[in-house]
DNA sequence: ACCGTGATTGAG
DNA sequence: TCAATCACGGTT
């Protein structure tokens, strides 16, 4: 019985669907020492375009942000405060910039940290979210239920208008109703 | 509250 | 070249 992996299809959508919908199902890494680790996706934030003051487009097409505007279902890795590395994946129409960010797990909260934790880094850039390269998603049949949304984290600059968007989601355990 | 840390970016 | 900025996390 093998577990339903999230492919392309489920990517190619509108990223906040997206970032909703891929709360509750798991994170697979697979690390140096072959072990896999899966943690339960608990918290997510939608970046959405060029139009989106806060996505990484915003200013147009760059070197960095390039991945953004391919294929959705591919990773997008980048260095955050010359220390964090903070874990996307590609969403919507091949040719229009967005993606989810990982922010965190029922097992470990915060995005620098997450990445931390599952060992990985920019290696893990452009591609595609797969077994075969080391990271993926399952889906899950446990219930999500309680979704909250909120504005995303640490994105003031972007202006009032984009930063109070209610494009973060995230859910608690039911055991823990904090 | 403040700071470490270095890639990325646009300006000069 | 150069300096400002930054989708964070740990400490004061």
């Amino acid at each position: 019985m093998d577990n339903t992996v999230l492919g392309k299809d489920f990517f190619n959508r509108p990223v906040q669907r997206v970032a909703r919908e891929l709360l509750g199902n798991d994170l697979c890494v697979v690390q140096e020492n072959g072990r896999i680790i899966k943690m339960t996706v608990n918290e997510t934030e939608a970046y959405d375009g060029e139009k989106d003051l806060a996505c990484h487009a915003s200013m147009g097409k760059t070197p960095r942000n390039e991945v953004m505007y391919g294929e959705a279902g591919v990773i997008y890795l980048y260095l955050c405060y010359g220390m964090h590395w903070l874990l996307n994946i590609v969403c919507g129409d091949n040719g229009y910039p967005a993606a989810v960010l990982l922010r965190g797990t029922h097992e470990v909260k915060g995005p620098g940290r997450l990445t931390k934790r599952l060992g990985i880094d920019g290696r893990l850039n452009r591609k595609t979210a797969i077994r075969s390269n080391g990271l993926w998603f399952e889906q899950k049949k446990s219930a999500c239920f309680d979704i909250k949304t909120g504005p995303r984290v640490g994105v003031t600059y972007a202006g009032e208008y984009w930063a109070k968007k209610p494009y973060r989601f995230w859910f608690s355990k039911p055991e823990s109703s904090a």
